[in-house]
RNA sequence: GGCCGGUUGGCGCAGCGGGAGCGCAGGUGCCUUACAAGCACAAGGUCACAGGUUCAAAUCCUGUACCGGCCACCA
């Protein structure tokens, strides 16, 4: 066996274990009892992971290998994302650099330069989820716009076409001028700005009561130029003479007529609202409830129209003032205020986006909400944490048909056809040329493509063959759970489960996993233009994949946002340090260490089983098999937090402070103790890795390598059996339990007499201790051991053991403890610190009495309670008995 | 406007009905041959505030105050 060298490389060990891994073969698992696919919510091929990604993903590989472990049938799919606006404009602005414009080389080129764009993004992406661990299945990588999931997008389309779930209308869209194309209203990102409140004077056809003119308020005094009604609240009583007349419209000197409408707040601004149906979806309605013409003023880039004179091309900032100026050059303006509001922008490139007037097509939800509703209201669907249903439900309750087309050119194209010739228009799974009505040859497809959302609303199982190869999707579907941040539980989620439940007639996953919300360490977000964003890159390289791993698991509770400890440069953007990974890198070296001293005494070691020789050995066979319990259902129930926590405490606490300490005398000794404790070393530290691998993969495999095995073990840790919880459970012992933790606290009593005495650590001391009858053995079996780590140079233990003099005394649990200190300390000191303890113990055994006497608890409490706090009394009892009597005794 | 989180030792966080925990930082002492990226020991909190429910509240309920997020969008 070759030695464990003394540092652990993570760079090299990693590139390692990948290879391992790679050539093994072992991602994926496809015999096994239970199924666990997973999909991976697919990154935009748009650049590289952030730490949201790093989190999930992590997340994910924790459950993958758990299961994988366990011997479940395993595949979590990989994949990338087109991700149409927003490839389309990086895209753009990489051929803008090269002074190409997209429109010059028209629209094949184009999509053949995103094509080049996804090669080389997407393979970069594959490299850093590698680089994570992530034990994704590698031969079998997706992307949405393979030609077998464009299969699946396009019949999609087509059966909802044919279902009449999918229609096209001319609405009022959120238009985004810079991306000119429109966008769903999940896309639109509301930002809060400085505006102000435009109130103009609109003059009366007719005069009533001798007022000559109304007065509109608006945000947005460009759009008067599209005005055809004014409208007031129906409550308004003091606004009816004016319904039913007229107004001039300035500018356009076009009547447009006054009537009144529920949306209108007749609180708000001047009570007259200027209704432009085309350009402001609220409007738009009032425009469709009352007949009013649509007038369109601006293009796609959001610049006014020809026939509109002197305003004819300016944008809509120009417009805004030039209009502003005319109303006041008239006398029209009536006056300006101060108005906060919020005001829509993309969330691609930040424009202001234009509500337009176009041509879309939609998806009519209404026959999806119910199926995708009673999913999660039924219980087959859960969030984890729980309180996402209830937003997902609110969503669902809410939910408007669906804007699915875009301007773009990069994406899914919408596979509708139309005859120029006879008005022929289907929507087809094959492209067509020939009408197939008139046989005419003047065919043409739509110019849109889908949303981005659309395509991956198929994810869980247009990657496992939908719709020709159903064979592969049997048994794989549903998934096992779907792993994601919030904010997308609207936009992709939901859709999802109406698409599965649409197509397939059941769940997408069973179950829905939301994670944290990763901030910067000052909580507010990471963010390319403030430059605190942590690469998940960096910190492997600087503190290993490991590290970074476990760090992030330890963040996963019921939170809803946690913050990252990392501090970043703001100049150059490169991470500074991240004290806290370098915490879990500290855990990840513990684990190098402690395994090599495992490795390093194993001279003369000959295989076998685990035999409790002593106490020691079965408190450590206790606790792992309590640990395992712990791991599994804390995995299963996605407390990934709770399972980071609960190896560290054992492997640290528990298996390197106590249990290896304890070794090291037994080590010394020869034959049978040495041999046996070589076992249950190596029985403990194999089991330990196996429930570290899920979270730690890579140093747990490097070091799994060394580790003696039995015949027919398998090649690699990543497929080695998972220690169940119910194999081990025959070695949970309470009274083990109980033993070692008095005997710590023996060693405790010492080692703090020592500390508070200034005693170095080099002078031995003689050491007595007054056990409790049941004790006496447990600490006569492990004397040697108790030597060792207390530096003990007479260790003698009975029951009812006298207080030798000069001696320090130390109440713990079922023992006393006294340290002979001739000739070293004052008792002063001594008698200080008793006197505290007394106090304490007084104090607890008050509060304890107070409890027990009181009769509700006596009557009210479960009985196991009352008879632990009636223990805890005795004992509490007993202790400051002890202590009182140290304290008379040193008068 | 509606909904959801948070408020626990100097800092970052766990715990979410039965004696206040973890990790850092700070203190003291140790290079005890797995580990100084370490070991030992000690110190540090009336669990935001006010009511209530309960035999019992950091934990459940109501309200208040600050932080943070999501959805809606009144021109």
């Amino acid at each position: 066996m070759e030695e464990m060298p003394k540092t652990y490389d993570t760079a090299a060990v990693e590139q390692r274990m990948l290879d391992k891994w790679l050539e093994g073969d072992y991602y994926r698992r496809s015999a096994g009892v239970g199924d666990c696919t997973v999909t991976i919510p697919p990154p935009n091929v748009t650049g590289k992971l952030h730490m949201g990604h790093a989190m999930d993903d992590t997340i994910q590989d924790t459950f993958v290998r758990f299961n994988r472990m366990r011997g479940r049938s395993t595949r979590w799919i990989l994949g990338t994302d087109h991700a149409g606006i927003a490839t389309q404009t990086k895209v753009d602005k990489k051929l803008a650099a090269e002074g190409i414009s997209r429109r010059e080389i028209g629209r094949d080129k184009f999509i053949d330069a995103c094509w080049d764009w996804t090669n080389e993004y997407g393979g970069f992406i594959v490299e850093q989820v590698k680089r994570m661990g992530c034990s994704v299945d590698f031969s079998d990588p997706h992307f949405t716009m393979d030609d077998d999931y464009a299969k699946g997008v396009r019949k999609v389309f087509c059966d909802w076409y044919h279902d009449d779930l999918i229609y096209r209308g001319k609405r009022i869209v959120n238009w985004c001028p810079h991306c000119t194309t429109a966008i769903a209203d999940d896309e639109a990102e509301y930002k809060e700005e400085d505006g102000h409140l435009w109130h103009l004077r609109y003059p009366l056809v007719e005069p009533i009561d001798g007022q000559d003119y109304i007065v509109v308020a608006t945000t947005r005094p460009e759009t008067m130029l599209g005005d055809t009604g004014v409208a007031v609240s129906p409550k308004d009583h003091d606004k009816d003479k004016f319904v039913g007349a007229k107004v001039m419209l300035p500018i356009m000197d076009r009547e447009i007529p006054i009537f009144s409408d529920f949306y209108v707040d007749a609180g708000f601004g001047s009570g007259f609202v200027k209704v432009t149906p085309a350009h402001d979806p609220n409007d738009f309605a009032m425009g469709e409830r009352h007949g009013l013409e649509k007038i369109n003023i601006f293009d796609e880039t959001a610049h006014v129209v020809e026939g509109y004179g002197e305003f004819t091309g300016m944008s809509r900032e120009e417009c805004r003032e030039a209009v502003v100026a005319w109303f006041e050059e008239h006398g029209l303006l009536d006056h300006v205020e101060d108005h906060h509001h919020s005001v829509m922008h993309c969330y691609r490139c930040d424009s202001a986006l234009e509500p337009w007037l176009s041509e879309q097509w939609f998806v009519a939800v209404d026959k999806l909400k119910g199926p995708a509703t009673e999913a999660v209201t039924s219980g087959n669907i859960k969030f984890h944490p729980e309180r996402w249903t209830q937003s997902y439900l609110t969503w669902m309750e809410n939910l408007k048909d669906w804007c699915i087309s875009r301007q773009l050119w990069w994406g899914h194209r919408i596979p509708v056809f139309y005859c120029e010739d006879c008005g022929w228009e289907d929507a087809l799974m094959e492209d067509t040329d020939v009408c197939p009505k008139c046989g005419g040859h003047h065919v043409r497809q739509d110019e849109d493509v889908l949303d981005t959302w659309f395509s991956s609303q198929l994810w869980t199982f247009a990657t496992q063959g939908w719709p020709d190869n159903m064979e592969l999707l049997k048994g794989h579907h549903p998934t096992a759970a779907l792993f994601t941040a919030r904010d997308i539980i609207a936009l992709w989620v939901a859709r999802m489960i109406m698409a599965s439940t649409y197509f397939l007639d059941e769940i997408p996953f069973h179950d829905v996993v939301i994670y944290a919300t990763i901030l910067a360490k000052d909580g507010t977000r990471m963010s390319k233009s403030k430059g605190n964003g942590v690469n998940p890159m960096d910190l492997i390289e600087k503190y290993g994949a490991d590290a970074m791993r476990f760090n992030l698991l330890t963040l996963v509770t019921n939170n809803q946002d946690v913050r990252f400890d990392a501090n970043i440069d703001k100049k150059t953007r490169e991470l500074i340090d991240s004290p806290r990974t370098e915490q879990a890198r500290s855990f990840v070296t513990k684990i190098w260490n402690a395994s090599r001293f495992v490795l390093g005494n194993l001279e003369g070691f000959t295989p076998g089983e685990p035999v409790a020789r002593t106490q020691a050995d079965a408190w450590i066979f206790s606790r792992l098999a309590r640990l395992s319990k712990v791991v599994t259902e804390g995995i299963s129930a996605y407390q990934f937090g709770e399972v980071a926590r609960e190896l560290h405490n054992f492997f640290w606490n528990e298996f390197c402070d106590w249990y290896i300490e304890f070794s090291k005398a037994s080590l010394r000794a020869e034959g049978e103790e040495r041999l046996q404790t070589q076992r249950n070393l190596v029985f403990v530290l194999d089991n330990a890795l196996r429930l570290l691998h899920p979270a730690m993969p890579f140093v747990t495999e490097a070091i799994w390598e060394h580790l003696p095995k039995a015949e027919g073990e398998k090649p690699a840790l990543m497929v080695a059996a998972w220690p169940e919880p119910e194999t081990l459970a025959s070695w949970i012992d309470p009274d083990a339990e109980r033993a070692v933790g008095m005997l710590c606290g023996v060693v405790g009593a010492v080692r703090s007499t020592r500390a508070r005495y200034g005693i170095s650590p080099k002078q031995e001391l003689a050491v007595v201790v007054n056990a409790q009858p049941e004790n006496v053995t447990v600490l006569e079996e492990l004397s040697s051991q108790i030597s060792v780590m207390a530096r003990v140079s007479e260790f003698t233990v009975a029951a009812g053991a006298p207080k030798p003099a000069e001696s320090a005394a130390v109440v713990v649990e079922g023992a006393e403890v006294y340290s002979v200190l001739t000739g070293m300390v004052d008792f002063d000191a001594e008698r200080t610190r008793l006197a505290k303890e007394q106090k304490k113990l007084a104090g607890d055994a008050a509060k304890f009495s107070k409890k027990l006497s009181n009769p509700g608890f006596l009557a009210k409490a479960a009985p196991e309670i009352v008879e632990k706090d009636r223990a805890k009394l005795a004992e509490i009892e007993d202790q400051l008995a002890r202590v009182e009597a140290q304290l008379a005794e040193l008068g």
